[in-house]
DNA sequence: GGCGTAAACTGACATTTGTCAAGTTTTCGA
DNA sequence: TCGAAAACTTGACAAATGTCAGTTTACGCC
């Protein structure tokens, strides 16, 4: 049974205090309601491909998302992992180039669409929505550049602590003692994030299981101890 | 004798035109440049430093800048190097946060400082002007994901190649044969920009030098065949 | 619940890159 | 122009990580 494609108001998301649209004006924000495609994508469905054409924005109503990037062999490199409350695609409708990464479910997801002439509009008529989104924007190369310093100069062990403890915020884990929601990607998704081989990263979780950092469910992974695996990961 | 600061007018500004402030209109220009200020920086003078606050932003009127990030073991990684007409601390005035990364002068270099209110005065009496920084903003971040996946999946030698193609960019090369300007920085640096040690970089610039892609004069580096180097990069 | 396929895992070995130490050359400031 | 410091260079060896091949487990579908 396919599932039905919902119709969501955006004065009523759930997770409307999570995007950018918390503050919006509710006139702009029913208007902007009134012409958005609310779709339900399946696990491992591709949103868009790297090297499109941006028609408008996505707003992730529930779900999470990979940001990745397609190198020269083949192999993909994950930029970020995206939430419910996040927006997605708006960097490359502003860059007025193709999407320069492609996005992929990683599980079941809902999507809000955007055409972009209703959220150009949005923009023009709430001042205080160009300022949210140049202000993430620039937080976001904040975060990139760390990112890649953390690539360049730390060893995988290390950032495979630390992309652990990012990803407790990401799947929105309490790391108490006892929880049994965990953390839910393939060893070639988590090698992909922190930028190393498969069987390099499947050692080192070992590794880790070992110290009583993190337990194994199958594929899920739960984190035993947030603060030791922060220190590991060399965080500041 | 130490050189002067100029005075320099916005209006008359040589590399206006590289600048996010071309086609802005004339009195908003003039006003804003009444209360900037211009300085001359030695080579090597941090501008500023990881996790001060901005107060402004730096508009580079002459020389060149690197902008780096310091690991936890205190080496740099070299984000990027900004010329002449780049706007510099723009992205954490906007985040409202420290500046995430610090700046230092590659050679003697003219910054023309301007004061945060005159800046965001200028941004809300010019649309176009958020415009192009937002869009500017979204490339810089298309820009950062190649890197990041250039970094987790290039071996040294083809980020090195890619690197002294984008310095010929950087350092206004023609690549003609007979050109003698050259890329003049130390191979730390260099290191640095491509996340390597340097002893490794000056092993792969001997074998560059062997193949004829390169030409060195003191630290000088000549580019000798753009072409092959882009090839050597896995450049698309 | 069973089956088939993909993903996870493991061991052995190869490759790439880093570290260390010492010597040589270039740069920069007085 | 000179001298000292910084940068460049080289060789030897170590460490980190990747590749390859085979086995085991997990997941999704019927």
């Amino acid at each position: 049974m396919k599932r039905e494609n919902p119709q969501l108001a955006c004065e009523k998301c759930s997770v409307k205090d999570s995007t950018f649209f918390g503050n919006m004006e509710l006139s702009s924000l029913t208007c902007m309601s009134e012409n958005k495609t609310c779709t339900v994508y399946k696990k491992n469905q591709v949103v868009f491909h790297e090297g499109t054409r941006p028609q408008g924005v996505f707003c992730i109503n529930r779900g999470r998302i990979k940001i990745y990037k397609t190198g020269v062999e083949g192999k993909d490199q994950i930029i970020q992992i995206l939430k419910s409350g996040d927006l997605m695609g708006y960097r490359a409708m502003f860059s007025e180039e193709q999407y320069p990464v492609s996005a992929e479910t990683l599980e079941e997801t809902t999507l809000c669409f955007i055409p972009k002439s209703d959220f150009m509009e949005a923009l023009s008529s709430d001042p205080k929505l160009s300022k949210s989104i140049i202000k993430s924007l620039s937080k976001d190369l904040s975060t990139m550049a760390d990112s890649l310093t953390t690539l360049a100069q730390k060893p995988v062990r290390e950032r495979l602590a630390g992309a652990l403890t990012m990803l407790i915020d990401t799947y929105d884990l309490d790391a108490i003692e006892g929880d049994t929601e965990g953390i839910n990607l393939t060893r070639e998704d988590l090698a992909n994030i922190v930028g190393t081989a498969t069987e390099t990263l499947i050692r080192l979780l070992h590794d880790f299981k070992e110290e009583k950092l993190i337990e194994t469910q199958g594929r899920k992974i739960m984190i035993k101890n947030k603060e030791k695996l922060q220190r590991v990961a060399n965080l500041a």
